[in-house]
Formats: C-alpha cells, sequence, structure tokens
DNA sequence: GTGGTCTAGACCACG
DNA sequence: GTGGTCTAGACCACC
C-alpha cells in the first residue's frame, strides 16, 4: 500500500504523507478506520519509527487523521480542509508549470494535447 | 534580469541556472553574447561566488553557455540539447502532476479550462 | 450524562474527573447519591475499567467522592475543599490568560466585552 | 530571552515556539532579523538540536519565521496569520474558561474584577 | 558555518 | 500495546 523510493530526493516522510493523503482521498482508507502503529509501519517499511511519526504529525496537523495517546492513529472523518489546501498548492504548481511551458516554446495545442494524453493513461482507481 | 528569492526552498544556484536558460531560450541572451562574470554577478546579487560558479559549471555541462579561461563565459550559440533535455524533463514533471489531478477528482475538462485561462495568463515576452 | 471526547488530546480520565466534578457542584449529583460502579460506567462508556478506576481514585483524592469497599462510590456530602481548590486553579490559570491577551494586544475593554458575551451565551444550567 | 521551565508539562519545543511567537509579536524580533542558528541555541539552553529543530520547523509552517538552507533563520517580515490564527485559539480557549466559571459558580461581576485586576498586573513590555 | 533528514535507543503517559 | 517527547550522533546539501 505504501511504497517508498529511496532514490527520490523527496525526504521519506514527505512521501509517506502524500501517500497516506492519496489513499484517504481515494476512499481507500475510510472514515475513523484505524492506521497501522508507528511502530508497525515502521518494522513493515524497515525505517526508523522516529520518520513515521514525523510523517503521522504532519498528516494530523493538516487534518487527515487524528490521533489518540495510547489508542492509535485514525483516519479523520472529514479531511476536507487538508483536501481544499491540496488542491490550492495544485493549481498554484500548475500555474507556474504553464508559464514554463510557455517559456519553453510549447503551444498551447500541443500542451492541452499532451494532458489529455497523459489523463488517460494515469491509473485507473 | 535575474531575481533570487530567498523564500523560496530551491537553491539559490538552480534558481539562476533555472533563470539563465529561459533567458537564453527566449532569447533575451544572445548567441555567444558574454554574460557577466563570475564576481561581478556575485556583488551584484550579493551572493557567495562560489554559488555562481556551481550554477555556471552546470550551465555549461547543459550546454547552454561555453566558458574561456581568463575571458569569460558566453552563450552557446547552439544550446539546442540543453533545450530539449529541459522540454523532456518538464513533460515528466507535467505527467507526474496530470496523474495528481487526477488522484485529487480533478476531472479532464476542469483541468483543460485552467491550463487555457493560466496560458493566456503568462507574461507576455 | 458523561460524554467523552475521544479527538480531544486532554486523558480520558481526566475528562471524566472534570466531568464528574460539574456534574457535583452543579448539584445534579447530590450528596451522599451513589455513582455507577466502575464496571458498570467502563461498559456503558465501552473504556477499560482501568481509566474509570484512576478517575474515580482522583475524585476521592479531591474530596469530591468517598469510597466503600464492597459497597461502591458515593458523592461526598461536603467537597467544599475540592471545590474551593478548583476555583484556585481556575484564577491561576485565568491570569495566565490574560497575560496571554495584553501579549497578543487584546485591549482590555474588548476582552471584557468578550468575556460579557461569552459569559451570556454558556449554557443555562 | 527564551526560558525553559522544566518542571512545565507542556514539551520543551511547544515552549520555544511560544516564547518566539510573543517575542515576534511584541516586536522585540524584528522582521527579516537572523535568529540564532539551531546549534548554537541548543548549546546555550542545553537542549538537543532536534528539539529546537523541530520548534523551528513549526515556527516556519504557522508563518512566523522563515529558514533558509545554508544561510540561517529568520524572521518573517508578515507574520500576520500566524497571530491571527492565535487570537482565535485564545477566544476559543476564553469561551470555554468562561463556561467553566459559569459551572464553578462565579458571578460575571467577579470574574470581570479579576480580570481588570490581572490585567493591569501583567508585565507591561 | 547553516538548516534538514534520518537512525538508534530511551523514557513517559495513556489504555 | 499505543502515541509523544527527547537525546545522541550521523550525514547531506547549501553557502
Amino acid at each position: 500500500m505504501i511504497i517508498i523510493d529511496y532514490q527520490d530526493r523527496t525526504p521519506i516522510y514527505e512521501q509517506i504523507v502524500d501517500r497516506v493523503q492519496t489513499l484517504i482521498i481515494k476512499g481507500v482508507l475510510k472514515a475513523n478506520e484505524q492506521l497501522p502503529s508507528v511502530r508497525k509501519l515502521a518494522t513493515d517499511l524497515s525505517i526508523n519509527p522516529n520518520t513515521i511519526q514525523k510523517a503521522f504529525a504532519l498528516l494530523e496537523q493538516q487534518g487527515f487523521i487524528y490521533s489518540v495517546k495510547g489508542r492509535g492513529s485514525f483516519v479523520s472523518p472529514n479531511p476536507g480542509s487538508g483536501i481544499e489546501q491540496k488542491r490550492e498548492d495544485f493549481f498554484l504548481h500548475l500555474e507556474e508549470m504553464v508559464s514554463n511551458a510557455k517559456d519553453l516554446r510549447i503551444e498551447l495545442p500541443d500542451l492541452q494535447k499532451k494532458v489529455q494524453e497523459f489523463y488517460g493513461e494515469a491509473q485507473r482507481d
């Protein structure tokens, strides 16, 4: 379910955050469902528990999960604001990319065509 | 001409590389035109010369500029391969973004609309 | 009567202590009235009996309830000292808050107004 | 400038966050001023660098400071949103306290009097 | 020198 | 058993 790419330069804890976020958004992880414990995930991925902890802390701060001391971590029933935040970030990023495209002398029709192509290829859920 | 954003988390030398690349692609910097010296740029931007040096080394490696010992750095007359590389990177990045869009439940038409919108808004050269 | 908020970060046993305290202070629980047994409360709230036990021990220590071996727990006829303690804690806490308000550049009149407003809104008994 | 209370149950990193926040809000730390380095603060307070790091990361996320790799950490020129957030949290907390006051049978006039008293006593800047 | 990430191992409060 | 905090020490990229 959660795959770490050690070649990738993005920090491990961010990869985990991202992965869990999309699992929640896609509905694979359902509201109030319990996540694997920090320690279990750590041993499963053979990663230091502190790293998982950091990822979970971020996810909690963003409203995707909530943690209860002594019981575990759970999917937030209403991660709405976190998702909205992610969408906003996406569009900001997109704007920058499109600007780059223009600088690279990529014409709008070509760009649109590629977008459509990639959209079709992207993994179906 | 070259603006550094210190708040941005991308390394300064990368910001310089990127900026010079687009200046060349856009034709603002013409073939064989001399670039400002490492020292001058360093004092102008009040940045450590090592940082400029690193940026120029990368640019030379990518074929955007060439350096002549004792004379300075110049815009390469044929930066084609560098540009191609940049285009490829762009599309790889785009593919990833479109995949993200799908995960975020953004529909293709909405995505296309935004792309068009941003394309129109992007700075005219 | 007793509601647990699992999302709240304050320990469950403290939530119980607090809840029972106010029920006693408000007179909902009358002097010498018998409290539900540890086991019953535990199953009713689907909570570990140890947690209830801890809460009751604290309440007894603070003079709000007394326990009789083999019979159960009862509301203390004179929880005065416990209430006084709670009042003192309240004012200490208040002092700290007011100090924070000043640091946040909240003016005294605004603060007073908010206090009055909240006091009016607070649940009538 | 920054004092740690080891008796206090609130985590060290939170104490640091809180302390730096008020120093910024009070204007003791000015916009774009450089903060002491993570390592220096760590040795000064005889605390592990990781703990300081955690505090600074939070402060950055809240918009109070910004950090530049290789250069240091600086006071954000516009910590507005962070301050607003703090004010909101304050009023939420206040509402809860006032509700407690009512439960404790503290009359509004007495409460107001205490607030005024504490406000006067609070440290002048 | 700086901030940032990660590991290893410890301790605590909570259930 | 759980999450949370902290220490000690290492390594990296950046300037």
